[in-house]
DNA sequence: CTCCATTCGGAAAGCGGTTTCCAGTATGCC
DNA sequence: GGCATACTGGAAACCGCTTTCCGAATGGAG
């Protein structure tokens, strides 16, 4: 292993000039040594110990990003945002995936710690069970006392800068853009109770029907994935239109009523949220409600690397778009 | 920053010990040591600053990860195989993401060699462009001298161990299928001519309908993505079945054929490659070649970690396997 | 009771950088 | 010419943890 101390040598320089030559420096050195040590470093393959580095610097130029399922494309679109975002800071991003259970989430906290990344971004719905969030808080909290930036994409909730796309406002949004399609009678496919972007989105369509003084939908729960939509959608009973609140739920739904032959748009309509990407080619095509989610990963490592130290954490809110396509018609 | 000398006074013991306890050594420390030890360290909130631990042992607890695009479902389904595999040997992934630049590919081996990760991993198809290729493999073997391991995805250019899924086979089987079916005349959607995994599958299906006997197929180049499908497709004169080399190529295609009112399978047949999870619930379902995405990665890190310093590069063959669905019919 | 083999705690030397502080030289100004 | 003022290069003190090497203590065997 080449070591800059073998390039001072070869220079014929201090390790210090080494450094500040090859690992930028407010100090700038002499054209004649620069020259020469960078000649060296070439000659030898120096390549910095980044580890050493980060030990004298106290700081590393990594970023840890906390996602539930790197497969799920709402987080891969996420996660690639952040890392054209951590790209352009000069960071690399280091991914942990929970499989959506909580205590991995505090437990990758922990270990980002560990590593001591420049900041930590946690994205995915908060739970409902206060233990659990506040367990997370604590080791959100130590991290940020070393020095830590953290940033959150979703609820906000754990006292740190926050990204919050308008489920409740979106999901109203495009429960009143249905209605004024001529629906009255939905079903919500809610997910699970305890996610609280499910329940917000849940909420927020269930309110503005009640603010149209329509009918409350029918809700059924179930998990946050594709076999969860595939399931729930079986339960639906007299609706005319189903919301799904996530598209990937949508997606299962829609395969459970082509095997039961129902048709969509014609016997019922169907809408999601999220507009993920590479379920824009569906048949029929997807109604849902745009989230932007490669900027909002680039946005989360924007406010996580902002702003000081003691800074009041700030909520960005993130509107979202209805976007309305085949897989729901007017009502005649 | 709580540190290891901090826990180690609190507890009334060297700095040895207290390392001994807190950071798995070969040695072991005596009960009543031990005890007091762990109590400080949670009394203390020590968190262990991996980039200390990394520096004095010469070796890092984190995998790197290199992909195209994580947006895409290949990749996605290969990360999460290689992150579970990476958790089960304790081990984080750090991933770079090249958006298909191959220069970025090589500037990110050096950067996971200056984090002097404890593996890289390369995914993702090779170029037929020697001198990148070369270029590579200077960055890589570089990082081997000084004790990296490496593990490829792909093709076997890399003289690194190699997951090297049977992309001529697959095609080649896929065309025999289609054969099968009573198809002759064939369009493939190529992808671009210097990706070898598209080359490689073009090749395999158009050697085995000439082993066949039947005409050679329309080939289309174009990009390798959903777009590139789209636009290629429309070029395609006079086959009834198309075969596009990736999935996500076959989506972007039938989208093209539904937009200009073709009807799938009625009209023509459309097969794909790699059987991309989330792409399951299409209509017309579609045939396609499986390939294990998520245990390839699994594979990749187990070849990467496993194996000594000076072993031979191993390389893993992985079978494909044709998947019939909707999206193809037999001819009459 | 002595002696040898273990076991266990501690001191200290790194691991590979960064950065502060010093000193020497060159420059600007009166 | 004399002196204050940049610049620039180098010595050395860290950053926090691991691990080797020692010495002390413990336990079993003879």
């Amino acid at each position: 292993m080449v070591t800059l101390e073998d390039v001072a040598r070869h220079a014929g320089v201090s390790l210090a000039t080494a450094s500040r030559v090859l690992n930028g420096s407010s100090r700038n050195v002499g054209r004649t040594m620069r020259e020469r040590v960078e000649k060296s470093a070439a000659v030898l393959g120096y390549r910095t110990n980044v580890a050493a580095q980060t030990l004298a610097r106290g700081a590393s130029n990594v970023i840890g990003l906390v996602v539930h399922d790197l497969v799920d494309p709402y987080f891969a679109a996420l996660a690639d945002g952040a890392m054209r975002a951590a790209e352009a800071h000069g960071h690399m991003v280091m991914v942990g995936t929970t499989h959506r259970d909580p205590e991995r989430e505090i437990a990758y906290v922990s270990t980002l710690n560990a590593q001591r990344v420049r900041a930590v971004l946690i994205s995915g719905s908060r739970v409902t069970d206060p233990d659990v969030t506040s367990r997370l808080r604590v080791e959100l909290d130590r991290y940020r006392e070393s020095g830590g930036r953290v940033a959150c994409v979703g609820q906000d909730l754990l006292g740190v800068g926050t990204i919050a796309p308008a489920n409740r406002e979106g999901a109203a949004e495009l429960a009143r853009s249905l209605a004024a399609l001529g629906h009255t009678r939905f079903a919500v496919l809610a997910g699970p109770p305890h996610l609280i972007t499910a329940a917000d989105r849940s909420a927020g369509f269930a309110e503005a029907l009640a603010g149209l003084g329509l009918p409350e939908p029918q809700v059924i729960h179930g998990p946050f994935d594709r076999d969860g939509g595939y399931e729930a959608v079986q339960e639906v009973a007299g609706a005319t239109c189903v919301f799904a609140v996530n598209d990937v739920m949508a997606v299962g739904a829609l395969a459970a009523l082509r095997s039961r032959g129902v048709r969509v748009p014609d016997d019922i309509s169907v809408a999601g949220f999220d507009d993920i990407g590479p379920l824009r080619d569906l048949t029929p095509s997807l109604t849902t409600v745009r989230l932007p989610l490669a900027e909002m990963g680039a946005q989360a490592v924007e406010l996580a690397l902002s702003g000081e130290e003691g800074d009041e954490p700030r909520v960005v809110p993130v509107e979202c778009e209805v976007v309305l396509r085949e897989s729901v018609r007017p009502l005649a």
